[in-house]
DNA sequence: ATAACCTCCGTACTTAGGTACGGAGTCAAG
DNA sequence: CTTGACTCCGTACCTAAGTACGGAGGTTAT
């Protein structure tokens, strides 16, 4: 297997070059020790540590509730399981949002349809009242 | 009731006053006109649409969306349709995407209760497998 | 063994979403 | 009728999350 290098990491996780050393340089993943001679080599795990950052980071999580996500997972048991929960919390929340938001949205776009009407939308305040 | 002024707008939202000049620079919300001598007033609705900015905005939806969803709203019943069923799609995808996040993190969280052995936290890659 | 490509590293630029500043005009309470 | 607070406007600055660049050196396919 060839060595994973810097380059070889970004086309697996889909990722830029240059991402991945700006994520080195505000310690999300850390940096591989420079052989004597040659390139940095990547162990595997720093790929999934980047699909995690990737996935949580389109859940709206920023890169640094993902770090805390991270040194959660990456040891002191102890401390984290508040972390966890605020964290769970956190999320319920956004799916409720989203739930409320998906039925306006629903109900929206069903109106659309019934409505054939198109000189009034009937959703304009609905749409900010339903969501309080 | 005193007419309602750039800072007591900002106030009501619970926002700054810069933000909503901000807002209005990027055209997400309009600036009404300066009267001849005096400060500008602000209708009612540029409250509740501040209010729907800002709850769209902690869903994870960028200045950008929430311009397109507004827009939805404001008119253009029939091309938005579609517009509405794409986002439906997108936060449905999101609240796949949280659920299953919540769901490890309960996980989690439940395991390290139960786990008191601090030593090893046995989610650390099932954390990041579990979400593929 | 050499061209084509990659890595390394520092520095600089970009976009989104604001915040801050400063001077000039306006308003309202004492 | 003045003093303190607010508005207006332009411009500049800030943080997060990258992206781009460029030269010097390492590596690999032909």
């Amino acid at each position: 297997m060839k060595p994973l290098t810097i380059g070889r990491l970004a086309k697996t996780a889909d990722i830029n070059v240059e991402t991945i050393r700006y994520y080195q340089r505000i310690d999300l993943i850390n940096q591989p020790d420079k052989p004597f001679t040659g390139y940095r080599v990547y162990p595997k795990e720093t790929l999934s540590r980047i699909h995690f950052i990737k996935r949580a980071q389109s859940l709206g999580f920023s890169l640094n509730e993902i770090r805390q996500l991270l040194d959660m997972t990456d040891g002191q048991c102890e401390t984290a399981a508040q972390m966890g929960q605020d964290k769970l919390h956190l999320i319920r929340d956004k799916i409720t949002d989203l739930s409320k938001m998906a039925a306006v949205l629903e109900d929206y776009t069903q109106q659309c349809a019934v409505n054939a009407d198109h000189s009034h939308c009937p959703l304009i305040d609905t749409l900010i009242d339903d969501l309080a």
